[in-house]
Order: structure tokens, then C-alpha cells, then sequence
RNA sequence: GCCCCCAUCGUCUAACGGUCAGGACACCACUCUUUCAAGGUGGGAACAGGAGUUCGAUUCUCCUUGGGGGCACCA
């Protein structure tokens, strides 16, 4: 048993920003770790701003990342007569004082530091942060009291949030002090930047996890890629399940500095969890993203053109798109690059690709039969094997990119093979 | 303006006084191949600057510069 109990308090805004599931993330892993509890209080006294949806974006984005938690979460916004009635005790102690109706907290002078668990040690001075109001004259409670009267009352061990609240940190210390309480461990970790340096914000396109969903991004990835973002167990280390994170992970491991986030990296990532994962994983991702394309495959039709597509790509919507046009004809969209390996010689096209036809119609359909009949043919014409297979390629797929055209025939079937390639042969597209 | 934090390739990072400063993404070249956004091989690419401490600093200290964050009766 351990007395580690950490906490996420994000705050319901509508999306949960990716440096908010960093920061989850970490307090989770540490949690974990330790074998302690991963505690949610949703942050909801700004009526104007949050709502139940609000929070459920929230606690779904955690849900996604693979994220759980241990108890029924706390809502601040539910705690306000706990806020007065600390308030006015400080008030009676005259450590508090009214002014204008509000309550403020004197903040004597003198050394305010703390032993951060990412920064070491933190030091501010008590002349320099002014007396606080920590209850207004409507007497709802202000933030950086608000934080503290919870903390210590859900008996949070450790405080680890966005290197943005370091200056928050020195005024709620101020409060424990008041309130006689001991401090937690605070750790603050940098925050997350976009490309230009700045505040990852929505304009360098998604900023939200949800975001990341939508575009195809697994949450194995996601989830490794920010846990790589500030934080590194040592070594070469990369891919690394969720149990390696977990057993791997320390505050100290936490680097100071910010992290730009590398959209291009997160899609390697995500590529690489793709090549990993079996078609039947990836079945219940891509299905969906089917309908939606009017695509109406049985299952084994589809597992067979994910497990041959899913190498070659880096988001699930790749991999939907590219089963869609092994699956159906309608879905087959001719790009610039095959249109102009046509142009180049639209009779050699459609020769080649009666010449094929004449061999496939009687061909056994597997992949290892199918290449050899191509090549075959290749031989007997005298010409390179390309000149076979690539306008079988782009004929099926409208591109001149995909999985070796034996095995694309064989994911295609046989049926739909050769109408496609009949049509093709007949007519030379846009 | 005041307070605080930070500083290794373009980006994510390794290094915890002695390394030709390593890996990954991206990029380039070559290679494999029937194409590639796949595989393989190789390449260019960094210790912000200046003082110290030390036999020796990327590593420790200080300063400068640069970047970031915060200075509410927001969270």
C-alpha cells in the first residue's frame, strides 16, 4: 500500500488540449507506478463556460487514451459551501481580512519555495505576491484557494501540472501555510508548443485529442508519442506499450525544457502501431469510416485489404480509403501521377491490359499463382515486368502506389479484377 | 516594468566531468523491388556566447543573450 494519491483537474472547456492529456497522462503513469490512486476533479465553478457535455468531452478523451481512474470524480463547483466555510475560519484566525465584501489572504513576507519534483528547488518572496482574495463579496471561491481546500481535502500527495501554474504555486502554498496543512509534492512539467515556438493553439490544426481521433490517430500512438513529449525513460527507447510506460516511468525523467509538438513524428508513430496491429484490431476503426464512404464490404473482404494496405499507411483514414478502392469500383479515383503514366501511352496501356485480361480470366486466383501467370506473360511478350504490372495497378487502383499488384489482385477478387480491368481497357479515363 | 522557468542536430531526445557528442522523425543519396508513403545501407545536420571551478567541461557556478510562462474579485 502506498499513500499516493494524484490528481487531474482540468477544467471543462469544450476539448481536452493535448498538453492537458500530457499532463493527465503523467499523473496517471505515475499513479500506477507507484500503485496509488489517479484522482479526476472537474474544475466547473466558471458556470458560463462548463457544461455536463463539457465534461464528458473530458472524461471520454481520457477514456480514449486508455486512461481510468479510481473514484467517482470531484466537482469543484459542488464544494463551495466546504470553500466559505474555510475562508471564514481564515478570517476568524485574522489571517484573512474583508475588503469591499471580499475576502482576502494576507501573504506574509519571506522565503516561499518548494523542492520541485521536475525543477528542483523553486523559490519566490512573499514581498512580491500581493494579499489575495480567495472569496469574493458574492462569496464564490477563487481558484488558487478553491485548488488548495480540495487538494487537501481529497489528501493529494502529489501536484503535478503545466510549468504554467509555477507562479500559482508560491499563492497556494500561502494557503497551506494558513490552513496548517502539509505540502504535497509539486512537480511542474514544461508545456506543450507548436511549431513556431508559441502556445500549441488550434490554427497548426488539431490542439484537441479528439482532434486526433477524428484524424485517424490511434490512441497507442497518441498516448506513446505524449508520453515521449517532455519526458524520456533514457536510452533509444521509442515504442513503448503501456505497461513498459508504466514500469518505466519517473518524475525525474521529466525534462525541463518545453516540446514542440511534431505532427510528422506523431504519424510515423501512428504508421508504426498501424504495421503492428492486426487487421482483425484495426476492423472495428475502419468499418465505420466504410459506411460512411458508402463502401459495403463482408468482413473477410475488408480484414484482407486492411492487412494489405495497413503497412503503407500512417492514419486509419489512409487505410480506410485505400480498402474502399480495393473494395469497390466507385471508390476508384484516378490521380495526377496515373493519369500521366497513361497519357504517355494510352494504346500501350490498353494493350497491356487485354493482354493481361486474356491471362487472368483462366488464372488461379492466389497471390503466388497470380504473379507467376504475370510473369510469365512479361517473358513472353519480352518486356519488364513493370510494363505488366503497373497498368494492372493503376487500372484497379487509380494510382500508381499500393501492395504488390499480385497480391492487390487477389484482395480485389477475381470478379471485380476483371470487370475493372475490362472497363479500363476499353476506355482511357479522364 | 516586476517575478519565475528554460537553453544539445530543423524537431523529439541520449549523455548524469574524460564519447569521433549516440538514437529517432524529417531531409538527401544509394540499394532492393513491379510501385511506394514499405524494407535495407549510407550521408549532411547540434553542445547559444563569455567568464570562472577543474588536469579536463555539453555536463558544476556566475554573467550575457535568446525563448517561454505568470503578474485578476479567470481557471
Amino acid at each position: 500500500m502506498t499513500n499516493v494519491r494524484v490528481r487531474f483537474a482540468p477544467s471543462p472547456t469544450g476539448y481536452l488540449h493535448v498538453g492537458g492529456a500530457r499532463t493527465a497522462l503523467f499523473n496517471w503513469l505515475y499513479a500506477r507506478r507507484a500503485g496509488g490512486k489517479f484522482l479526476l476533479r472537474i474544475e466547473d465553478t466558471d458556470k458560463a463556460r462548463s457544461t455536463d457535455e463539457h465534461t464528458k468531452v473530458i472524461l471520454d478523451g481520457l477514456t480514449w487514451l486508455g486512461l481510468d481512474w479510481d473514484e467517482e470524480p470531484i466537482f469543484q463547483g459542488a464544494r463551495v459551501k466546504r470553500h466559505q466555510e474555510v475562508a471564514d475560519k481564515l478570517l476568524a484566525e485574522k489571517r484573512a481580512y474583508t475588503e469591499e465584501g471580499a475576502i482576502r489572504l494576507r501573504v506574509p513576507p519571506g522565503e516561499i519555495a518548494w523542492d520541485d519534483a521536475v525543477h528542483g528547488r523553486i523559490s519566490f518572496r512573499g514581498e512580491d505576491i500581493k494579499d489575495f482574495v480567495i472569496l469574493r463579496a458574492d462569496r464564490s471561491p477563487l481558484y488558487n484557494f478553491a485548488v488548495v481546500v480540495d487538494d487537501i481535502d481529497m489528501t493529494i500527495s502529489h501536484v503535478i501540472r503545466g510549468d504554467d501554474h509555477i507562479s500559482n504555486t508560491p499563492k497556494q502554498i500561502v494557503v497551506y501555510r494558513a490552513l496548517n496543512a502539509a505540502l504535497p509534492m509539486f512537480g511542474h512539467v514544461p508545456m506543450i508548443h507548436g511549431m513556431d515556438g508559441k502556445k500549441l493553439s488550434k490554427r497548426e490544426g488539431a490542439a484537441a485529442v479528439g482532434d486526433y481521433q477524428v484524424k485517424g490517430i490511434l490512441p497507442d500512438a497518441m498516448r506513446n508519442f505524449l508520453a515521449l513529449l517532455g519526458w524520456s525513460p533514457g536510452g533509444d527507447r521509442e515504442i513503448l506499450s503501456m505497461k513498459e510506460l508504466v514500469s518505466l516511468f519517473s518524475l525525474e525523467g521529466i525534462l525541463k525544457k518545453p516540446a514542440i509538438f511534431d505532427l510528422t513524428k506523431l504519424e510515423w508513430m501512428n504508421g508504426q502501431y498501424l504495421s503492428l496491429a492486426s487487421a482483425e484490431e484495426l476492423y472495428p476503426l475502419i468499418a465505420p469510416q466504410l459506411e460512411q464512404l458508402g463502401v459495403n464490404g463482408n468482413k473477410e473482404a475488408v480484414l484482407r485489404a486492411v492487412a494489405a494496405v495497413k503497412t503503407r499507411s500512417r492514419t486509419t483514414i489512409d487505410v480506410a480509403r485505400q480498402v474502399a478502392v480495393r473494395l469497390d469500383a466507385k471508390q476508384v479515383v484516378f490521380d495526377e501521377k496515373a493519369k500521366k503514366e497513361i497519357g504517355k501511352d494510352p494504346a500501350g496501356y490498353r494493350s497491356s491490359l487485354e493482354a493481361s485480361l486474356a491471362e487472368l480470366r483462366t488464372a488461379d486466383w492466389t497471390p503466388e499463382a497470380l504473379e507467376k501467370t504475370l510473369r510469365a506473360l512479361a517473358d513472353k511478350q519480352g518486356v519488364a515486368a513493370g510494363k505488366v504490372f503497373q497498368p494492372i495497378r493503376i487500372a484497379l487502383t487509380g494510382g500508381t502506389v499500393s501492395e504488390p499488384v499480385n497480391e492487390l489482385l487477389f484482395v480485389v477478387g477475381k470478379e471485380a479484377a476483371l470487370e475493372r480491368l475490362q472497363a479500363a481497357s476499353r476506355q482511357s479515363p479522364g
